[in-house]
RNA sequence: GCGCUCAUAGCUCAGUUGGAUAGAGCACCGGAUUUCUAAUCCGAUGGUCGCAGGUUCGAGUCCUGCUGGGCGCACCA
């Protein structure tokens, strides 16, 4: 189906385009009901550059505008606003396409995309903290927004499997190994021993030079320590796809950053011959090559002396590669396999400076290759003191603690008020909505802004939350129970009448235009506000507009209403990847 | 020092390429349940959008400066 917002913005460009042709044309819709359903600028913005009185083009514009079936007259307003005002028996037969659509009223993209999202991505070693969550449920959000939009999408996890980090964790795991503690939780046991050492790495020179030599063996090849390294990735990855299982995760590929360092040589001497990089102090560096302005090169930095380079290195002057040098690896095997148009990364924030320099040398090295380099971050995670959150202190809150507080908080509630439900039926029911209660927390602030941890918030259950949007899905369900026939809606007999109707009709049919948008964006948390609007709609609804009281075709139209925000809701939640309950 | 980023109600946060009277939730106060699940609804209170300039018909949004928080600044990832 065709949204009232696309077949509007038809209508007000054939009546633009003639008098305006390089016009774009501007068209949301309105917040404030008093100003019609959409509002278009374009007149103020097209008057503007003609010099000319806004009012006046608005009114030519609406004198070649066709409100046939659409929409009232449109109405000139304020400085020059074109407000539009659905009519009312149109809005109750887009209902009616709504309700018959799989697709809920999403439009089909002009092509599919082809997409790779590369999240979550922990290290081997650490135990997953709330840390990871953000950057896990985001991306999963993205995977699952973007396919439901019909696009294709790769999923893939870029585990930390490699680097210096291993030469403490092989010393450690050599000297201070604790057997009976790896058995018991094996993450726990190789995170103390990485701390241990790496405390001792700052100031023991024995402890570092032991770490250099184990890590240098791996590197070499040796067959102790590429084994004691496969157990600790074999061990992780046992833990995280227990997380994973609980989170209702899933990947496409996994691949580890060790996995790219067969091409990292090839890669380096690639970019020297292609002159994006070159020696420098015995490591090799891409700099500037003064294409862009000054602020906006991300190999320049300005000190006190003016601008000086600020170069990435791709290969360290030991001869091996970093950090850098993988992930360009990394982003060539990805072209290669599923030929993107859009690679998304979505990693905190702190990375953004080095995400820069890789997309500058990406561009620099691979001028034709035409895939999208998104980096998608988040910001800090602060403590309750509006301090970062930091690891060091032994305050690390483990995901699988937190996932289990949630559960067991959700379960008093539902006992609370369901006391008669068998105990297995209350627990798959905590399940959902604590699971859902920690997902939407993290998914409804605006991704960017600094993340302040807190139990209560994350795990609370009123207010604008999951549980909030899970409890308006069973009050439908209940009314459906109750109706004890299977129901199915008849296109004749939709009467939209009482204003809590209209409202949440309208609020239903805005599902298919801000969907697109929020992946376009890389913004789940505009449909945690969405289904947060809609879920309060029809609790507004549900209390003012009695269903299975009424009668004919008020009592058809409001079970088609409920029907359709049933499915809307739990798809919209089930795309932000979080499931609901029957009861609760 | 330089760069990135953030600053909106007591608290936590939304705010769609600049648009009309800046919105939620929590907390606090007052109401609603013989009626489809009260994890709900209805209402009240609460704002110099960090400060100062600028751009324009119009600025929370864009530009400049300042203040404050967080992060980063070549061989870590």
């Amino acid at each position: 189906m065709v949204t009232l917002h696309a077949l509007l913005a038809e209508r007000l460009e054939l009546a633009v385009r003639p008098l305006f042709p390089e016009a774009k044309i501007q068209l949301s819709g309105t917040a404030d009901a008093r100003f019609g359903d959409y509002q278009s600028n374009v007149a103020m913005t097209l008057a503007k550059a003609a010099r000319r009185n806004p009012r006046e083009v608005a009114a030519e514009i609406i004198g070649r505008f066709d409100s046939s079936g659409l929409t009232l007259p449109p109405e000139i307003a304020g400085a020059g606003f074109i407000n539009f005002r659905i009519l009312p028996e149109r809005f109750e037969t887009q209902l009616t396409s709504l309700a018959g659509d799989a697709r809920l009223g999403v439009p089909v993209p002009p092509r599919p995309l082809q997409y790779v999202i590369d999240f979550s991505s922990p290290n081997v070693a650490k135990p997953m903290h709330v840390g990871h969550i953000r950057s896990t449920i985001l991306g999963d959000a993205l995977a699952r927004i973007a396919e439901f939009l019909g696009h294709n999408v790769v999923r893939d996890n870029h585990i930390g499997d490699w680097g210096t980090q291993f030469g403490m964790l092989l010393v450690g795991w050599k000297t201070r190994m604790d057997r009976a503690a790896l058995e018991r939780d094996p993450l726990a046991e190789m995170e103390r021993i990485y701390k241990e050492v790496s405390a001792a790495y700052q100031t023991d020179p024995a402890t570092q030079e032991a770490v250099r030599g184990e890590l240098l063996k791996l590197q070499s090849g040796d067959e102790e320590n590429l084994g004691l390294w496969r157990e600790m990735i074999r061990l992780s990855q046992g833990q995280f796809d227990a997380i994973y299982g609980r989170l209702e995760v899933r990947f496409d590929v996994t691949l580890g950053e060790s996995f790219y360092n067969p091409w990292l040589r090839d890669i380096v001497a690639d970019l020297k011959e292609k002159g994006v990089a070159r020696e420098s102090e015995g490591a090799v560096c891409v700099f500037s090559d003064h294409t862009l302005p000054e602020k906006e090169d991300p190999f320049l930095i300005r000190d006190e002396n003016g601008w000086r380079d600020n170069p990435a290195l791709v290969q360290k002057s030991d001869g091996t590669a970093n950090y850098t040098t993988t992930d360009l690896a990394t982003l060539q095997y990805r072209l290669k396999t599923w030929s993107p148009d859009e690679i998304i990364i979505i990693t905190d924030g702190r990375q953004q400076q080095h995400f820069r320099q890789l997309s500058a040398i990406y561009q620099r090295w691979q001028p034709e290759a035409p895939a999208k380099l998104s980096h998608v971050w988040f910001g800090s995670i602060l403590g309750d003191d509006g301090k970062p959150f930091k690891t060091r202190s032994g305050e690390t809150i483990r995901l699988s603690g937190l996932l289990d507080e949630a559960e067991e908080r959700a379960l008093v509630q539902v006992t609370e008020k369901n006391p008669g439900l068998p105990e297995a039926e209350r627990r798959e029911i905590a399940r959902i909505v604590g699971l859902g209660a920690v997902k939407y927390a993290d998914l409804l602030p605006n991704r960017q802004s600094d993340y302040v941890f807190s139990w209560d918030k994350m795990l609370s259950f009123q207010g604008n939350t999951a549980p909030y949007l899970q409890y308006s899905y069973v009050r439908i369900r209940s009314i459906f129970r109750k109706l004890e026939m299977a129901w199915t809606f008849s296109a004749a007999e939709v009467s939209l009448a009482e204003p809590a109707e209209t409202a949440l009709a309208k609020k239903l049919l805005q599902f298919g235009e801000i969907l697109p948008t929020i992946l376009d964006d890389h913004r789940p948390n505009l449909l945690a506000n969405y289904l947060h609007e809609l879920a309060s709609t029809f609790h507004s609804f549900f209390e003012a507009c009695p269903v299975l009281k009424s009668e004919g075709t008020t009592r058809e139209t409001r079970l088609l209403l409920c029907d359709v925000t049933a499915r809307v809701l739990e798809k919209g939640l089930f795309l932000l990847g979080i499931a609901v309950p029957e009861k609760m």
